[in-house]
DNA sequence: CGTGGGATTGATCAATATCAATAGATGTGG
DNA sequence: CCACATCTATTGATATTGATCAATCCCACG
């Protein structure tokens, strides 16, 4: 890790993204990364937009009681980095060795988004991604055990590292990544792939590989989860909902 | 609440989002709800985009448990319901009584941004707006503490509902809706705001609206929280941050 | 005046954070 | 190549926190 050995190079391939918006794709740059290098930190300037090609990167902020919280993990395909107030306010990091990005100057890309509407449909389409992702991860966070972030946190890593159906996924980041993703102590995290373990949800390929056995129990881990069946398995409604009026619309 | 009632009208005014922009307001209908209406489902197609006037709103899902989740609490201001799935996926509720909501067809918004690229970018921030609306909410949701949850809910509220500084903060949303947007149990909400209040962090004015008395007991509930000096003060720097390399990048 | 939803407070119990110890992994330098 | 240092991961014991159950209060509204 010595040298820190950034190459750049102007004009990389399509990449997915349709020949459509092969335009955007002229003006990135390619940049390689190390493990544990900083893409950005929180005070920066909000200057690209970038796109993982390989590797994976962590949005985290640092919290006034000095926790460390990961906004979201950042796997290849997505696309990040978008701001409307100048200022990042988050960090990003490099969280896997040799690292590439795709960086697309924002100045540069928004002109363009203003002279072909092509490439201004690809970025809101990305922005909107971000949206979801970000919802997602809300619902995520709104869990309320343990055990249940943790199976929804695998679940989503499934869905997306898009590898085949029951393959292993991948897991890229650390125990304490995670923790501070679910917002759980290291060691809580631990026991509950320990839990899942046991009862045979998962299999432990290693510390960075998972193979889920049993979606459904990660699905729905409250109600198959303990090894004695537990007392309150019926009451399942409980929580603050309200009835609702119907969801009729427009009369 | 007997007759729904929803008038429409097309062609409504510019409502603080520049005149150049007038043509994606051309296209928008102004819609009045009632407290509790549904404005879309979880399964709705995402035809629209909206903006509330005036009145709020939340975006919310049933999980796999029976629970309720708050994704966003939607105020004044705020543009919501972008999708890249067709599909919703969360369920839009109208939570104070004679709502009033611009709706944005999303094809013609959509065919507007790609005839006037000034539409083009002003959706583009929207987005981003929402990107970031959606990163704060992130990090409130990684708060351990209630305290810390509700404290950091009250000062996001007082930022968004853009009122005087030292003004009283109304919360148009029940105690339970508070306890499902920060996945805590009501009860905890409501203990979480005694505690603020009997501390003198803050004035209760009737049930839906706070002053704020002292932002830094809020920013740093733990320090100032306790009536009896917690032992433990002294050890903020916690948790599972691991040093990382410096802050340069590009060489 | 009575009713019902919302809000608050109390008591109890289960879940998780914390403290502590240890073991595995990985990388460095002798 | 091995020994050491450091980071990562797991497991155990304990204390604290918040969910849950229960009762009461408050307020708007018919």
């Amino acid at each position: 890790m010595s040298k820190l050995g950034i190459t750049t190079r102007t004009g990389c391939p399509p990449l997915s993204l349709g020949s459509t918006v092969a335009p955007l794709e002229r003006i990135a740059s390619l940049a390689h990364y190390h493990f544990g290098q900083t893409l950005y930190c929180e005070s920066a300037r909000a200057d690209y937009w970038y796109r993982i090609v390989s590797g994976a990167a962590r949005e985290c902020i640092l919290t006034a009681d000095g926790r460390r919280q990961i906004v979201d993990f950042l796997l290849p395909g997505d696309v990040f980095g978008f701001s409307c107030r100048g200022v990042r306010g988050l960090a990003g990091e490099i969280i896997v060795e040799a690292t590439t990005i795709a960086c697309y100057p924002r100045r540069r890309a928004e002109e363009l988004a203003e002279s072909d509407p092509m490439v201004a449909r690809r970025v809101r389409e990305m922005a909107f991604e971000s949206i979801e992702r970000l919802q997602a991860r809300t619902v995520l966070l709104g869990c309320t055990s343990a055990i249940e972030k943790v199976s929804a946190f695998l679940l989503e890593m499934a869905a997306r590292s898009a590898t085949a159906p029951n393959a292993a996924i991948p897991l890229p980041m650390t125990r304490y990544d995670i923790a501070d993703y679910l917002a759980l102590a290291v060691e809580t995290v631990s026991r509950a792939l320990t839990t899942l373990r046991r009862v045979g949800a998962i299999t432990l390929l290693g510390t960075r590989r998972v193979q889920i056995n049993d979606r459904n129990r990660l699905l729905n881990p409250g109600a198959a989860m303990a090894p004695v069946e537990r007392s309150d398995a019926g009451r399942a409604l409980r929580a603050n909902a309200r009835p609702v009026t119907s969801c009729e619309h427009r009369t």
